[in-house]
DNA sequence: GTGTGTGCAAATCTTTTGCATTTTC
DNA sequence: GAAAATGCAAAAGATTTGCACACAC
């Protein structure tokens, strides 16, 4: 077996789920397409019903074998930097509060030099920190 | 009229929008709750119609005034970092194609020195740069 | 055999669209 | 008064839930 199949393997049983056909399906789906859409990988396994989908893919974030990685299409609102300065933030996950903070020194250049390496030409960037603010942190 | 409203006029009436009431309340209600979600956006404007409110903020958007903010819950999937190194995005806006690149020597230090400096304890971060791939950049 | 997982159908929530009416300039 | 913007109603799309049956261990 492969590495990575024994790695899902291993993390499913360890945590006392059932190896099922449908979730070894919507794994391997995910390793070949990845990054995928929901939309993608419902309609690339018509043969699962899209609430197998929906439950599985829950799963497998709290087990902590795949991951969401945003691409701007679901989000908050704020002013644009015609009102404030450019800036990103840290997002609490327990309290869901919103930090502020400002544009870092360095992350520009570092933005610039690695945007040259790869011919990509950049026109907006985004850093997101999660984790826990300093009042979630003394529970 | 302070200085946020008369920029708010200005960039409506150079691209020959009307100032509506709606369109006042809206973006009010948003500086007044930045960052917002366009759920509660809809709920603490219960007075305008809610379709209203999705086509003002494409219009908002279109013309810069507000910007969104990822928050994670809108995303593509892929695998966690238990199968591959951790890496980050560039993301191309013409042809919707994601480029994996390596995490850029230097962040994780600067995240380390940023979430210090604001008392936050930092489990993930989350680096996407939006722009053209090299392809788009030649039309 | 027992309990977990899946499929199905329906419900709920989010976003978009067409069109008649109202408002802005 | 003409063009743009809004509200309403309905459609379309995305996600969740309850329950009966099927499958993994």
């Amino acid at each position: 077996m492969n590495p990575i199949n024994s790695i899902f393997d291993g993390v499913l049983k360890s945590n006392k789920y059932s190896i099922t056909k449908q979730r070894k399906l919507i794994f391997d789906k995910i390793s070949e397409l990845a990054p995928v859409s929901l939309f993608d990988l419902i309609n690339s396994l018509k043969e699962i019903d899209r609430s197998t989908i929906y439950r599985t893919i829950d799963l497998f974030i709290k087990l902590r074998l795949i991951k969401k990685i945003d691409i701007g299409f679901k989000y908050n609102i704020e002013l644009s930097e015609l009102f404030s300065k450019h800036h990103h933030h840290f997002y609490c996950s327990k309290c869901h509060q919103i930090i502020d903070f400002d544009e870092p020194s360095g992350l520009e250049e570092l933005i610039y030099n690695l945007a040259n390496k790869y011919n990509f030409k950049s026109s907006e960037h985004s850093l997101e920190i999660n984790g826990l603010c300093s009042n979630c942190q003394q529970v």
